[in-house]
DNA sequence: AGCACGCCGACT
DNA sequence: GTCGGCGTGCTC
């Protein structure tokens, strides 16, 4: 009989490790599955590398056995082992629950019969006919520089005893053609046999995308990983790579832990996403971690992006990136003397303020100013498309009552309920609570209640009426809320069914829509001041992203235009964006982050907790932090107070965070390991905490 | 987290 | 007399 340690899902908060000891008759290799007991259920474990963390009860004495190996399956790769591991220890969670996390929740109902059924079936499954093989275009001077860059880390990967080869950030304007790199350099590694992991932010991985990929290599095998699968396509996809069938995975954050054994090249596309960070259980970055795997396994990693994340900017900056550029858009010579970041669309800022104020103080102000309008009805009549974009869905933020003051509050969270116009609904967009439009005010009776401000809906409205002869559209995450509806509405558009498109930023990420020549920000300036100090950074980017979406290539750029509409058209953001130029602004914003001391040039992590009673969350923050501060290492990092996060209430909890800051990452890291395990107990301590947890590198504070 | 055991109200 | 409310407690 040997003994095993067997990594097991147990919660954050549990009494227990997540590694728990079993005996088995048979040693087992670490990263074989396993089926173990645990109380009176029977769960799935992944044979463990090492022992429980130190200062753990040490394990019992009769250890209960292992029930069943899941031998049909090999174990995972070592390297996958360790990618976990440091998640784990990264992100402060247990090497169980994120271990597990990260395979298809399905797996845990298989036993080794059924897992082996499963596989035999998935490997007699012939690859599908070669498929009309997708005609690679001649790449642009750009992109074979960018490709030969790349090419002999590919070639020749590293030895045992050399280094990893460094991150490549590839800053490559929209319509530069990244994609075409991207699939040359898989094409590079595939033809050596090894892997390829791509990723994609969550809205990028269109079926457009897919179809591609797989046209251009129809002779190997590609698994996809998204949100948008059942179950039992998840299942299958990762038992593809589990099992060493497939060649190609592209996916979306969850795919950074696709079990892949013989990796040759991570890409990482649209790396300043957001979507890259995930937002409960383990908290990880799959943009960061695919820096570290790629490290971990010694092969090159790609970072590609219009508007890089600052971080990887700053990184590039230091050299500790290979930083690559593509400025100019396919079909258009390098060498083209037209502009020096190549042609894109000419970008109008609107000083909404001055428009307002023409208008004399009676009228209100146009959705449209009249000179956008006119551009718009231009393309009408050419017959392009024009893409309007408004970060708000719904009709009008907030129903007012304007004799007593009543506004359309959420009951349940610190937010206004949003007047949807279409059903005739007050919805809060944060805990989903719907009523009826109520005919009168529900506190004195009155009934001539208003709408105030503007979303989708209204937009919708608006500019249907102001062009009577245009066939407006409206896609946001109302219109595409059924299956289908998305695909179904995007394909009018490209049918060119579609004269203006009214959209949230969900249209702006990926789609490729070739007949648009338009495209205007009609009110972004929420975005300008928000709290958080990501907000210019996030604006600029989907600006730019959305000045991406007229005109996709050269012939179509020269004629295209991106309109911003605001009420601070002075704003510094607004004036790289006119030149097109990430560079000045990022470097502007970098400088800016470098004076406050705000990531990337220190490092963040927040403490969240959420109870019925604020003061509760409160308390336990407060005991967090003073048994943080008497730890020794303590002095290298600032505690700040706790403070009602962004949005404080949320479904009747009251929510709490608090913010821990340092330059340096290695004793925050240090200090982190010291500091999360004093926090259950102190969460026993303070009865009524609903939920609590840590975020390291938070992408919003 | 599951999934138990464990003590107090309205039903065939 | 039972079915079942969810309050505390444990899981190698």
């Amino acid at each position: 009989m040997v003994r095993l340690t067997v990594a097991v899902q147990t919660p954050q908060h549990a009494a227990i490790d997540s590694l728990l000891h079993y005996e088995s008759e048979w040693s087992l290799a670490p990263g074989t599955l396993v089926r173990v007991p645990l109380g009176r259920r029977d769960v799935l474990g992944i044979v463990w590398n090492e022992q429980s963390a130190p200062g753990r009860s040490p394990p019992p004495d009769g250890l209960r056995p292992v029930s069943e190996a899941l031998s049909a399956l090999a174990p995972l790769p070592p390297a996958w082992c360790e990618l976990v591991r440091f998640a784990a220890a990264y992100y402060q969670r247990s090497i169980g629950e994120l271990a597990l996390s990260a395979l298809p929740p399905d797996l845990r109902k298989l036993g080794n019969v059924a897992l082996e059924r499963r596989l035999n079936r998935l490997a007699a499954a012939t690859l599908p006919a070669a498929a009309p093989q997708d005609t690679a275009p001649e790449p642009t001077e750009e992109q074979a520089q960018a490709i030969a860059a790349l090419l002999p880390a590919i070639e020749a990967p590293a030895g045992a005893d050399a280094d990893a080869p460094p991150p490549v950030l590839l800053h490559g304007a929209t319509g530069s053609g990244k994609t075409e790199v991207y699939l040359r350099l898989a094409a590079e590694a595939l033809a050596r046999g090894r892997q390829v992991l791509m990723m994609v932010p969550e809205i990028n991985l269109t079926p457009q995308l897919l179809q591609r990929v797989a046209e251009r290599f129809p002779r190997h095998r590609l698994a996809s990983q998204h949100s948008g699968m059942t179950p039992a396509q998840r299942l299958n996809a990762w038992l593809l790579v589990a099992g060493g069938q497939a060649d190609i995975v592209l996916g979306t954050r969850l795919a950074i832990f696709a079990p892949l054994s013989r990796l040759g090249l991570v890409i990482v596309d649209e790396e300043h996403d957001a979507s890259y960070k995930q937002q409960e259980g383990a908290r990880y970055s799959a943009r960061d971690l695919a820096v570290y795997r790629a490290r971990l396994e010694k092969v090159p990693v790609l970072l590609g992006s219009a508007t890089p994340s600052l971080e990887s900017w700053q990184r590039a900056i230091e050299g500790r990136y290979r930083l690559l550029r593509m400025a100019h858009r396919v079909g258009e010579p390098a060498s083209d003397a037209g502009s020096a970041h190549g042609h894109h669309p000419v970008v109008r800022i609107i000083d909404t303020a001055r428009l307002a104020a023409a208008g004399g103080p009676k009228t209100d102000p146009p959705v449209l100013a009249p000179p956008l309008l006119a551009a718009i009805e231009q393309r009408i009549a050419r017959g392009e498309q024009s893409l309007l974009l408004l970060n708000r869905r719904g009709y009008a933020p907030v129903l007012h009552c304007p004799d007593c003051g009543w506004k359309s509050e959420c009951p349940h969270c610190s937010a206004w309920r949003v007047f949807h116009k279409a059903d005739r609904t007050l919805r809060c967009h944060h805990c989903s609570f719907t009523e009826a439009v109520p005919r009168a005010c529900p506190v004195c009776g009155n009934l001539d209640i208003h709408p105030i401000g503007r979303g989708t809906e209204k937009l919708h409205e608006q500019v249907a009426a102001a062009l009577p002869q245009a066939r407006v559209a409206r896609i946001d995450a109302d219109s595409t809320r059924r299956a289908g509806e998305l695909s179904a509405q995007l394909a009018a558009v490209h049918a060119g069914e579609v004269d203006v498109l009214v959209g949230t930023q969900m249209v702006t990420k990926g789609h490729d829509f070739r007949r648009i020549t338009l495209v205007a920000a009609v009110n972004p300036d929420g975005a300008l001041f928000a709290g958080d100090f990501r907000a210019p950074e996030r604006l600029f980017a989907l600006l730019l992203q959305a000045a991406g979406r007229a005109g996709r290539d050269a012939r179509a750029a020269a004629a295209s235009e991106m309109w911003v509409q605001t009420a601070n058209p002075q704003h510094p953001l607004f004036d790289a964006l006119v030149r097109h130029d990430f560079e000045s602004f990022a470097n502007a914003q970098l400088a800016q982050r470098q004076r406050a001391g705000l990531p990337p040039f220190s490092h963040l992590v927040l403490l969240r907790a959420e109870a019925r009673e604020a003061d509760v969350a409160q308390r336990f923050l407060q005991a967090a932090r003073d048994a943080a501060l008497n730890l020794p290492l303590a002095e290298g990092a600032t505690f700040y107070a706790p403070v009602p996060a962004p949005v404080a209430k949320v479904a009747g909890f009251e929510r709490r965070q608090m913010l821990v800051e340092s330059v340096n990452r290695a004793l925050l890291q240090r200090l982190l390991a010291e500091w999360t395990p004093l926090l259950p107990p102190l969460r026993a301590a303070h009865k009524g905490i609903a939920r609590w947890a840590i975020d390291v590198d938070p992408q919003a504070i």
